[in-house]
DNA sequence: CATGCGGCCTGGCAGC
DNA sequence: TGCTGCCAGGCCGCAT
């Protein structure tokens, strides 16, 4: 689920809403994510006041007083909501954070994919975060980037995109969005693609993953933003989920492989 | 080291 | 209607 658009659409929603409080107890319902959550959790962070909110990769990064960090990820199904008034529980609410001057966050994921993290000192070193690659929006990520990592690697740029060590925030929808854009086709070998064709794929990349931001996310199924909202991406995808729906570009129609386990969609006109 | 695949979980949906 | 099988936005660990 939650790519780079979907976690930044978090991120900007419930900084405005946390930042200044102060931990009075967090819930946990269900420590089984994909990894543990902490015990004692609860006990580390009480008290706590929010420094900041702020995002790497596909992890929204929660900075405490104390110099202390959690890290938060929402998996394929993780929604992370902000009630100012108490609500019953659910089933797959796994977890919340209440704060001192009314208002909670709730951690909702059925498939239990996400992960609860906590990072003491700088979370930038936090072996979940160590290795990652550049953020797709900043100056790291460019076409020379790309093309010197990519020489000599058999895997299909559409791998190449996703691994988060190569670019992070890049996942299954994004990717085919962004490689239908700069024309290239999903299968070709990262390590042959050319710096003219690099440029254009950076040039992509950044683009639709701004205006997936501007547009709130996307919202395939269940993803909403910290209020609820549901994103509006969905109706600007020109590739993903689009299978037999005639390109928006120029009238073929989008077809859908997999390519490393994932479907994956392109136009076989605009992209070769 | 690079690559490819199965597994982790649950829910929703298509097809029978 | 009810069952089965397949698929899903991510990522890790293992085998080759």
């Amino acid at each position: 689920m939650p790519e780079l658009p979907e976690v930044e659409t978090i991120c900007r929603g419930i900084a405005p809403l946390i930042v200044g409080l102060n931990i009075a107890e967090i819930i946990v319902r269900e420590p089984r994510l994909r990894v543990l959550i902490p015990a004692g959790l609860s006990a580390s962070l009480q008290g706590r006041t929010v420094l900041a909110v702020s995002r790497r990769a596909k992890y929204l990064l929660i900075h405490f007083s104390g110099d202390c960090t959690l890290l938060i990820h929402l998996g394929m199904s993780g929604t992370l909501r902000f009630l100012a008034e108490p609500l019953p529980f659910e089933c797959h609410d796994h977890a919340e954070i209440i704060f001192n001057q009314g208002g909670r966050l709730r951690f909702r994921d059925p498939r239990r994919f996400g992960a609860i993290l906590l990072a003491y000192g700088d979370p930038l070193t936090h072996p979940a975060l160590a290795g990652l690659g550049p953020e797709p929006l900043s100056d790291e990520f460019t076409a020379e980037y790309l093309y010197l990592r990519s020489r000599k690697k058999t895997v299909t740029i559409k791998f190449f995109l996703m691994e988060q060590k190569t670019v992070v925030g890049v996942g299954n929808i994004y990717v085919s969005e962004a490689l239908h854009a700069a024309g290239i086709a999903p299968w070709r070998q990262a390590g042959k693609i050319s710096r003219r064709r690099y440029a254009l794929l950076v040039k992509e990349v950044r683009a639709v993953l701004l205006r997936a931001i501007a547009a709130g996310g996307t919202t395939l199924r269940d993803f909403q933003g910290a209020t609820g909202k549901p994103g509006y991406f969905s109706q600007e995808l020109l590739a993903y989920g689009r299978a037999g729906e005639p390109c928006r570009k120029c009238g073929g129609e989008i077809q859908s492989m997999r390519i490393g386990g994932r479907s994956s969609f392109y136009c076989a006109v605009c992209q070769s």
